[in-house]
DNA sequence: GCCAAGACTTGACCGTAGAAGG
DNA sequence: CCTTCTACGGTCAAGTCTTGGC
């Protein structure tokens, strides 16, 4: 309801309190030494705090991989006094045993102090929250997502990064620009330090940002998913997908007739039928692909398989190094153009090699909206699954059921739970105990038959067990099927909320069942403006 | 018109507060 | 009340998509 602003203003008015930077270095106590092909050598200042972040890391299996040992080395010679360089020559000989016993160590002190110490931290992380965590965009005080800056240490790519374990240094108050508006009160730097600029740039969102060293890219500290400008973009998300509903089966129709063109590159549009996967810079990040940056090795065509025909089994590394496999069939047109995309290709060949995702061809847009597409596409396919059981738990259930069908299709997967089995069977026994119970109750309502007041009590012992194993065998039925499957994303990206806020109201289902807190602040504006016969 | 830089969204992972269980 | 477990939220890497400068 606030006033819009012309095309590319996101607001007129900004005033924050800067960021906070990482807590400088502490050196190690005297006491814990660090050895050097068995001798202890005490290291500079600088080349110790590097030590650290390898000795902190030093049970986590990056240690162990070449490439991350490499980079660290080489970056942590890079801080060493010409002694120590002519000295430390070998990263095996280096022994950081003491400096991880010595943080293992204060991790546990931490764990183990009182009440009143646990306390203290609080009230003065709440503090710093209260300070720095806000800002004051236009009439509205709204939360800071990350108002502190990243701290040093070593970088860990997923995958097999080309740069993982390379020094991320410290970021300096000269290193930060500042964006807020111009009557707004300028945040002041650190004492004896300056900003590297102050800027007024009121067409972007960002408050504070930073070039970090590793690959070069920006950083930024941005508003929380609460705040109003974040809000407003994702409601906007969801009114595209909206309107693509209305024209998805014309599209549909057009590259279903592309299959046919007798233009490779039209074919290979149709094919691809959407835009996922922007090209790489090959040697800076971890191979990957997304669907147009997909490889003839990463599929594998199967005339016949299982029983289905035109089957496509596909194996790739996608977003994170997160393998994605999975055998689709497919049309017959499609499947014979996946042949012939392949055709006199060497593995390593791109699959839509005629089509250019970065260029600007006007042809190409149509297919530009990877993300609006899945919106569309999960939001529909949550609506399909929901259904009308009679009990709360079984409802809750239900939409747990809609919303993993979503996320199993996107591929979020998740490690088991390092607890899962014991877990469930914590949770087995309870429903054999329950169900003992409930055995019991049984009995006692038949032998009550004579007195009616005994009969009653009975009876609604009876129910309140039935009514609380029936709970536990839901939650069991939900922890099970959603072993492997990771719901947040789809749930925070993916799924209008609004659907979600009119089921609830619908089925009378309270909302802070499906989400919580966050999630409730996050979709305050759909928990806000719709009613039960809100329709996609 | 191209494309690198910039902006913004998505996503896995991890530590821990606080809920649940004993 | 103490211990165990798990959901939550923070963190930051890794994507997508837009913009602006040449």
């Amino acid at each position: 309801e606030a006033e819009r602003y012309p095309e590319g203003i996101k607001w007129k008015f900004l005033e924050h309190k800067g960021p906070v930077f990482a807590p400088p270095y502490e050196p190690l106590p005297e006491g814990v030494k660090f050895y050097y092909d068995g001798k202890v050598m005490k290291l500079s200042p600088k080349a110790e705090e590097v030590a650290t972040f390898f000795a902190k890391m030093l049970d986590h299996e990056y240690t162990t991989k070449e490439i991350f040992r490499k980079n660290f080395f080489k970056d942590w010679r890079k801080e060493m006094t010409n002694d120590e360089k002519n000295m430390i020559t070998n990263l095996s000989k280096c022994d950081f045993t003491q400096m991880s016993q010595y943080f293992k160590a204060q991790s546990e002190a931490r764990k183990q102090m009182s009440k009143e110490e646990k306390q203290k931290i609080k009230e003065e992380n709440e503090k710093l929250l209260k300070e720095y965590g806000f800002c004051v965009m236009d009439n509205h005080r709204e939360r800071i997502a990350n108002f502190k800056i990243e701290p040093p240490g070593l970088f860990r790519g997923r995958g097999n990064h080309p740069k993982m374990g390379m020094l991320k240094r410290r970021i300096m108050p000269e290193d930060i620009i500042i964006n807020c508006s111009k009557d707004a009160k300028v945040p002041s730097p650190p004492p004896g330090h300056k900003w590297k600029e102050v800027r007024h740039d009121n067409k972007v969102t960002w408050l504070v940002s930073w070039t970090e060293n590793i690959q070069g890219s920006i950083k930024y500290i941005m508003l929380n998913p609460s705040s109003r400008i974040k809000g407003e973009k994702d409601w906007q998300k969801y009114e595209t997908a909206r309107r693509l509903k209305k024209c998805v089966d014309k599209i549909r129709n057009q590259y279903r007739e592309d299959w046919k063109s007798k233009e490779m590159k039209v074919r290979q549009r149709a094919v691809l039928a959407l835009r996922a996967g922007n090209e790489k810079e090959e040697g800076e990040t971890a191979d990957t692909v997304g669907c147009c940056s997909l490889r003839v090795e990463h599929i594998n065509l199967h005339p016949e398989l299982d029983g289905q025909e035109y089957v496509v089994e596909f194996d790739f590394p996608g977003k994170d190094s997160i393998r994605y496999y999975n055998k689709v069939p497919v049309e017959k047109r499609v499947f014979k153009n996946l042949q012939l995309f392949m055709e006199n290709k060497q593995p390593e060949d791109d699959l839509f090699d005629r089509l250019n995702v970065t260029s600007k061809d006007k042809s190409c847009q149509r297919i530009y909206f990877m993300y609006t597409f899945l919106v569309y596409k999960l939001t529909l396919l949550l609506f399909y699954f929901f259904t009308a059981d009679e009990n709360v738990p079984a409802k809750i259930l239900s939409y747990n059921r809609a919303n993993r069908a979503v996320a199993i299709l996107c591929n979020h997967q998740r490690a088991p739970p390092k607890t899962f089995e014991k877990s469930m069977m914590n949770l087995q026994s309870k429903i054999d105990a329950k169900k003992d119970q409930l055995a019991d109750a049984r009995r006692d309502l038949k032998s009550a038959k004579a007195d009616a007041k005994v009969m009653k009590d009975a009876k609604t012992k009876k129910y309140r067990l039935e009514e609380q194993l029936m709970k536990l065998e839901v939650q069991a039925t939900d922890r099970e099927e959603n072993k492997q499957i990771a719901l947040g994303t789809s749930k925070l990206n993916y799924l209008d909320p609004r659907i979600t806020v009119a089921w609830c109201k619908k089925w009378g289902v309270p909302i802070e069942k499906i989400y919580n807190k966050t999630q409730r602040e996050k979709f305050a504006w759909a928990i806000d403006m719709t009613d039960e016969d809100y329709e996609f």
